[in-house]
DNA sequence: ATAAAAAAAGAAACATTGTTGCAAATATTT
DNA sequence: AAATATTTGCAACAATGTTTCTTTTTTTAT
């Protein structure tokens, strides 16, 4: 059986073609994607609400996560640890590349440890890199 | 003279009444901004526009900075480090509550070095904490 | 394989957010 | 006070996101 198919299936998504394309296209892709990727990458041969919606179900499944930018635009990438229905683990770095404006899960890049004054409580750290990747260091 | 107003005229800004009342918001709010909060308090009294430009003006000037979010929403601060013209150096953590919703500048809790493999360069490291804020733990 | 039930997609209408060009108003300089 | 430079508000537009409802597709049960 397909992979896609499989992944679906074990989150208890029904298959369509939608969401089977979608997620082909971040099994496919190295970096992170946007919603307006993802139209332009299906032709818009879906409605955007339906990009909406796959994606948000994407995420409540643990199989992608939201990386923060400090422009107004969500990118989405791959869940590769343990994550879950209510359980996103994405304790790595993010890079958004200055030079091709990608942006880039580094799983092998754990986030470091924050220490705050006893009146905090933490919950989660997200750390985004501004930088130059790997492809546009070496030409 | 009044210290808003010396602010804009050190850095080369006209002074006028929506930056005088915009920068005065920032001031004497303890915790970030977004594009919203300044329409609200200011009653609407300024444009939409003139908010939207105002805010990149401050950018620009380097009074202010902006914190990513994993929502579609961008949040201003003022800066305290010697920020200028083309020359941010916000090196400190932003904490986002989860329970209020607030989010916050921790200027003493200095950004942790991040090692990335030699392929890439660093250029800026943002740390962007979820958790419960200080008020919201000891209410 | 077929019918029934459940889930998702599409369409339309709308709300919010952000951008651009230009004329009028305001601030700064002389 | 007048000339110049800058900013503002308006209008029109583009992009992004949400909600409701009907049709289509997928899944489940027979
Ligand atoms: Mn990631
Ligand atoms: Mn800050
Ligand atoms: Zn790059
Ligand atoms: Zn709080």
């Amino acid at each position: 059986m397909d992979s896609i198919v499989q992944i679906l299936k074990q989150n208890n998504l029904s298959v369509t073609d939608g969401r089977r394309k979608i997620l082909s296209l971040f099994l496919n892709s190295n970096g992170a994607l946007a919603h307006a990727d993802i139209e332009k990458n299906t032709h818009s041969h879906f409605d955007r609400v339906t990009v909406y919606r796959t994606l948000q179900s994407f995420v409540d499944k643990g199989i992608i996560h939201t990386i923060p930018t400090s422009d107004n635009s969500i990118k989405y990438a791959l869940c590769k640890d343990e994550c879950g229905e209510g359980h996103h683990h994405d304790h790595h770095v993010h890079l958004v590349c200055t030079r091709c404006g990608n942006t880039f899960c580094l799983d092998n890049v754990v986030t470091p440890t924050v220490k705050l004054p006893r009146e905090y409580t933490i919950q989660q750290v997200e750390v985004v890199v501004k930088g130059i990747c790997k492809s546009c260091n070496n030409p």
